[in-house]
This record gives C-alpha cells, structure tokens and sequence, in this order.
RNA sequence: GGUUCGGUAGUUCAGUUGGUUAGAAUGCCGCCCUGUCACGGCGGAGGUCGCGGGUUCGAGUCCCGUCCGGACCGCCA
C-alpha cells in the first residue's frame, strides 16, 4: 500500500494517528535546524516536518530533495505551533519518521503556482506539468463535474447515451471535413464527423425516441479562443416534440448545470428573442444581455439636415452609453480607432455629450442645431451625463460595428461581470443565407432544419425570407449550444434541396440513407447540441475554451507537446496509395 | 488567405533619439538561520537579443525577408 491518506484530507481530528502520504514536493523551506516540505497531489497540499533531532537518514533525504520530486512518506500527524488558517489542512503537519524517494525530477521549466510565471507556448509544451497547476487542474475538474450532471440530468428524462461512428462521410456542405484514408479501399476517404447530425436522426427513425452523446466532434477550419479543431459537444435529439419541448427540456438542463455546479437558480424561463430582433437591438445573433445599451436606429432625426455622411447612409443608429459624457478626446479618438480597425471596417464615429450642466457638444455641430441633439438624445433615452456614439453606413455592417463598440463599451464600464449570467434563447433563424460567391443559398443551420410552416409558401417567391425552425442558446455573448425541429417528410426535405441547388443525384449521393430512412416511417423530431467546452469555460469564467481541455492545439492547429501534425512515412503513405505533392 | 501584437537569462519581462561591459524579478547553485508556509539574510552562476540579409563608424534598437507564438477578420451548415 503506497498510501493511508491524501495530502488534503488530514485535519486536527487525526492528529497522533500514523499515516503514509505520497505526492510531488511543492517546496522545501529550510530554517537551520528544521525542514518544512510542502507535499502535494491532487486533493491539496499537507505540510511535512522534520527537525534536527530526526535521524541523519532522514535528515540526508530531505536535504537531497528537489522541486516535483516524487515522494513517499511515513510519520505521525501532529497538531502545529503556528497554524495556517490559509490551508485546509494548516492545523496539522507530520512528523516525517521515514522518507522515500519514489522519483526525481529535473528543474521544472516554470513554477507550479496558481499564477506561473509560465506563458502560454511553454505550458502547452509541458502540459502534464501545467494541469499539475491549480486553475488547470480545477478546470478539469469543473468539466467532469459538469459532464456528470449532464449525464444524470438526461438520464432523469429517459435519454439514452448511444455512440456514433467516427469514421463517416464527407460532405460538402458546411466546415471543411478532417479526412482519413482507407487502406482496405484504395483511393477512398473517410470523415471525421463534424457532427453526429444524421445519425442521431436516423436513431430517431430507429425509434430511440431520445438520444444524447458526449462526444468528439471535428472541423478543419481555423482556430480561435473559442474554437478548437477537435471539440466536444452535448448531442441531443428527441422525437415527437415541438420547439418549446426541445427548449424546456434543455433550459432544465441548464438551470440543473447552474444549480448543482454553481448554485445559482433562475426563478423565471429564459428569455427569448428573434435573430431579427437581436440583430437591430445588439447588432449580434448572441447577444450579451447583462447590460442594456441597446442599439437605435435614428435615420428619421439623422438624415435630411445637410450632413452628407448620413444622408448617404442606407443605415444610421447609435447607443447610448451611461455616464461616458465625461470621455475625453483621447477617449473618443481611442474609440474611433477601435471601429476603424480592418476587423470591424466603420469610417468613423460620430459623438453627442449630454453635459451635466444640460448643454449638448457633438462632432456635427456644424449639422445640427442643439434643439436636433437633444431631439437625438430624447429618442435615444440619453439623460445628462451620457453620451451618445452614432455610426452609418450599410445596414448589417454598421449594425454588427455598433454591436462590437457595444461590447467594448461594456468592457470598459466593467458591465461585464463574469459571476453574472444572463441565457437567453435566439430563435427565428433564417433558414437560408445567400452566398455570393457561390451564387446559391446555403442552409444557415444545416440541410435538415424544418422552415417555419407557416413561411414554406416563401419557396418559390422569397427563399432568404423563409424562417427556420431554429434555435440558439446564448450566455453572456457566448453562443452555446444550437439546435432545430428537423425536416421529417420526404418531400418538404427534397424541397429543401432544390432550395439549395442540389440535384436530385447529388443529394441521393450525399443523404441517400437518410433520404432512405425517411421512408420508412420518420417520427416528427428535432434537437439540440451544446458545445461543451465553451459552457464549461463560461460556467469557469474564462474566454478561453483551451484550459478546460486537458491536451488543447495551438493556434496554428498543433499539439506542441507530441508535435503534431507530422509527417509519415513513405511505406505508410505507399500503403494507401497517397502521393504529396510538393508546393 | 488577410490584419495586428509579440519573440532579449530556465521563466516572465524592461531596455530611451542607434552609442562603453544588455538589466530586474523569479527560478537555479552555495553558505547562514528551530515555526516557516510566496520564509528570511548573504553570495554566485546563468545571454547565438528567434533566424538570414541589409543600412551604419557602430544594430537588441532602423529596413527587407523568413520562422515561431497570441488575438482578430475571412472561414466555422
């Protein structure tokens, strides 16, 4: 037996109990004649003494002792002198009566602390030494917790969790695929799902009734903060339901998460608001609703006084930001920068301040009389001492730039509290999106989302006008999860396809066995899947999905640690009968 | 594919208009210290300034290229 205890579990009501703890030395602190060794594991950290008196063995060992060493230890659990109330177990510390070495260590690269002085690229590369940290560690730990409550949660509703292949089709449609050659079948791919999409319907038509799966899922497209190329998502699909079936069932599953992870309730359903809605009001299909500071459209005040910028304008609209009237030219100036940025492409900014003294200054003074700003500033809800930031240009482009000035407002008013939670349902998607380049439509959600039924006569006379019978779940800005009513009837599906531009060959090549299934017998299904490492990262309070993931890809898509990508040998690649071409 | 920020000691960073021997903190090594817990004190070692080229009397600093990393846009049904 290696051990009696963990190194977070001892407390004054073991003290003269013999116990054997093992773990990693966090640190040695040597005060002439005695020796504290801080000693570490998952569950904590226990204190070890040893003072002149102990045996020259002992003595020896722990002078030899180096950070990460790996050590087993022998003694009796003693009440301290001076306790340390910091610590869970600061009462007690112990005696060290033998002392094993079960392993060294070299000189980690960077220091095992809450805040390292580690950046980013060397703990990628050391990742077994990172998660030895404590955010990294209770990140983990944070997203086994949720993945359990997720899986009783379910359970509680009579969901059943069934796997899916991982080796499938490619498909055109949507992200790019990550493809695996088979060697059984010369010149042939499989896919790595991007999604379990059409299996869980076809479990649905299998008569599962519902279904859900944590699982992998893959995308060959750049990486950001919050998107990674392997990624894991909470699959669900329930048949014979309707949208507020699928929403209940999934806000429960969320109120559930917040009430047993962080012990907050929502007294009240979550709100809901249309995309259209969300776009002119927050310039954003994810709105961030812990603060206010909607979006206004003004071209009625705006346009028509001679300032050719807005009378240019398809679009003008404007927020208003409590408080700010005091900014000051640097601040102003600093804002125009931010919505002049290639990312966001605004040509200016235009400013109104309601003084405290009840005097309006603005950039376009020369345009408008002050009976005209206050005009603005009453239509707006501007109350003295608020200023009012004003952008025109093309409509969605203008809109998404106010609702990005929005968000960075919100940070630097600190409106943005990260303990703070705000759900809220998107829903009335577009069913399709219509791409230039390609010249045809695209399914915004994916080919199977059922139309709104009451819109499907749009077919024929305004397709981008069709809504779908989709749906978002959006926290603090964070779009995380989405899902749809699903398309069960063969015709209104081949509908949708040649919406799409699909010819008939080409969906019966892609869909076949789905457009099969649905022959015989589909039950009225829809669902929804939750990106699991973002909730875990907004339940954590992080940005960042990649420190709830244990071995996360750089940037670039790599694995710094194995270093990966890489390449294969030419027996391998003779094996599937692939050739590299050389760029 | 693009925009942008960065790469200097094991690590995190500073380094002025280009100017003598490139600094700090932390980590590391040694000595001292019996109640520390981010222990403390004294001393020490540690650098291909990412790489290549250019401008210059002189480059960590300026220019060009390139590699690597971060954030973002495009992309992500």
């Amino acid at each position: 037996m290696y051990r009696s205890h963990n190194c977070g579990e001892l407390r004054s009501t073991h003290v003269s109990m013999n116990v054997t703890l093992c773990g990693w030395v966090q640190r040695v602190r040597k005060l002439g004649g005695m020796t504290f060794i801080d000693l570490r594991d998952r569950w904590g950290i226990t204190q070890l003494v040893a003072d002149e008196k102990a045996d020259s063995a002992i003595l020896g060992t722990v002078d030899s002792l180096g950070r990460e060493f790996v050590v087993q230890c022998e003694g009796k659990v003693i009440e301290r002198t001076s306790k340390n109330s910091k610590m869970p177990t600061g009462d007690i510390e112990v005696a060290i009566d033998r002392i094993t070495i079960l392993n060294t260590s070299e000189i980690p690269p960077f220091t095992i602390d809450d805040d390292t002085d580690g950046g980013d690229e060397i703990r990628m590369k050391y990742r077994y030494i990172d998660i030895r940290r404590n955010p990294v560690k209770n990140a983990l730990i944070l997203r086994h917790k949720m993945a359990q409550e997720v899986r009783k949660y379910l359970d509680s509703k009579d969901f059943l969790e069934i796997e899916t292949p991982f080796l499938i089709k490619s498909t055109p449609e949507g992200a790019r695929d990550f493809v695996v050659p088979s060697r059984m079948n010369p010149g042939e791919f499989y896919a790595l799902p991007q999604s379990p999409q059409t299996f869980k319907q076809l479990l649905m038509v299998a008569g599962m009734d519902r279904y859900f799966q944590i699982v992998k899922c893959f995308r060959d497209e750049d990486l950001r903060a919050d998107r990674q190329p392997e990624f894991t998502q909470i699959d669900c699909e329930m048949s014979f339901v309707e949208r507020d079936d699928v929403l209940l069932t999934f806000e429960g599953l969320t109120q559930h998460l917040f009430k047993t992870i962080k012990g907050i309730e929502f007294p009240k359903p979550f709100p809901r608001m249309s995309y259209s809605d969300a776009i002119a009001l927050y310039g954003s299909d994810k709105p961030d609703i812990r603060f206010g500071m909607e979006i206004r459209q003004i071209d009625a005040l705006a346009k028509g006084k001679g300032f050719p910028v807005f009378d240019n304008a398809e679009y003008v609209g404007g927020i208003c930001v409590a408080g700010a009237a005091n900014y000051s030219r640097k601040q102003i100036d600093e804002l125009t920068q931010f919505v002049q940025r290639p990312q966001i492409g605004g040509k200016g900014l235009v400013y109104v301040k309601l003084d405290s003294d009840g005097t309006v200054k603005s950039s376009v003074d020369k345009f408008y009389n002050s009976e005209e700003l206050m005009a603005w500033a009453n239509y707006m809800g501007a109350k003295q001492g608020d200023m009012i930031l004003i952008m025109a240009g093309p409509q969605k482009k203008t809109q998404e730039a106010l609702g990005q000035l929005r968000l960075e407002m919100g940070n630097r008013l600190g409106l943005r509290d990260a303990n703070v939670f705000a759900p809220l349902w998107v829903v009335d998607f577009p069913l399709l999106e219509w791409d230039q380049e390609a010249q045809r439509f695209f399914a915004m959600h994916h080919p199977f989302t059922s139309p709104i039924l009451s819109d499907i006569h749009l077919f024929d006379s305004d397709p981008a006008a069709i809504r779908a019978n989709a749906y978002d779940l959006v926290i603090n800005g964070v779009e995380i999860g989405g899902g749809s009513i699903r398309i069960f009837d063969r015709n209104l599906q081949e509908r949708m396809f040649g919406a799409l531009g699909f010819t008939k060959e080409e969906a019966e090549h892609q869909f076949g066995f789905l457009l099969n299934a649905f022959r015989y017998g589909a039950p009225p299904h829809g669902g929804i899947a939750f990106g699991f490492d973002r909730i875990c990262a907004v339940f954590g309070g992080s940005e960042s999905i990649r420190d709830y993931i244990a071995f996360p890809k750089n940037n670039s898509g790599r694995d710094v640690m194995i270093n990966t990508p890489s390449s294969i040998s030419q027996q391998q690649l003779d094996e599937l009968t692939i050739g590299i071409i050389k760029k």
